[in-house]
DNA sequence: GCCCAGGTGGGTA
DNA sequence: TACCCACATGGG
């Protein structure tokens, strides 16, 4: 199973080269940019960010102080806006309560105990607080997402159904707890599903990656 | 117009 | 536990 997983990983750094995540200024806009993403098209959330950025509300003091309808109306291309703003005001207000609005001291401590703190959060669930682990505080955990799933049912590693926790178990079990590769490797498989799977850019036809392709068009 | 995107939480059986 | 659903915008 090492090697597989190994392998599927050599063959996509090959096509797509290092990609250095996340793509965001600092660690506290990882997290945001974390939140805000969910379920939503990257393209949208660099808007909500950069709104963000220009009022000057890219801090955690900011997104407890400033109205939350406000909050709302910054982060409105990010779809979602009203949970989303709800749910960056929780982690701000965590963060200033609890860690002095320190990110340093949040994230400082074992793997397992601040991944636990953030899952209390509402809406922090797993692939989030992964996510925050692994790009703003580089903890060596592995990012499961629907991309991860769908690639490694169609290989036949995965049936679609497993848990979260069960498949992010797996790359835990079988790699080298190294975050610099699991950092590669959840932005190998983000870059793969955006530029090669989606429907109506059917591009597995033509490059080495067809048989790690879930496009509708290929079989299985 | 329709489909989908780097999920999560709440409700029901 | 296992589904089902709401949440919302913008690009293809």
């Amino acid at each position: 199973m090492r090697k597989t997983l190994v392998g599927i990983y050599e063959r996509l750094l090959k096509v797509y080269g290092q990609l250095h995540w996340w793509p965001a200024k600092s660690p506290f806009e990882v997290i945001v940019g974390a939140i805000l993403t969910q379920n939503t098209a990257w393209s949208n959330v660099e808007k909500a960010i950069r709104n963000l950025e220009v009022a000057q509300a890219l801090s955690p003091a900011m997104l407890v102080d400033l109205p939350l309808a406000e909050v709302e109306r910054l982060i409105q291309p990010s779809g979602y806006f009203r949970q989303k703003a709800q749910r960056l005001r929780i982690f701000a207000r965590h963060l200033m309560e609890r860690h002095g609005g320190s990110l340093v001291r949040l994230l400082d401590g074992p793997l397992d105990d601040v991944r636990k703190e953030l899952l209390e959060l509402k809406g922090i669930g797993p692939e989030t607080a992964d996510s925050i682990l692994l790009y703003a505080a580089h903890f060596p955990t592995f990012v499961v997402d629907a991309y991860t799933v769908r690639i490694f049912s169609r290989l036949g590693i995965l049936d679609g159904k497993e848990k979260y926790g069960e498949v992010r178990d797996l790359f835990l079990a079988h790699l080298p707890h190294d975050s610099f590769l699991f950092n590669e490797y959840h932005a190998l498989i983000v870059e793969h599903g955006k530029t090669c799977c989606r429907k109506k850019k059917p591009l597995c036809n033509a490059c080495s990656l067809s048989d790690i392709c879930f496009y509708y068009g290929h079989p299985g």
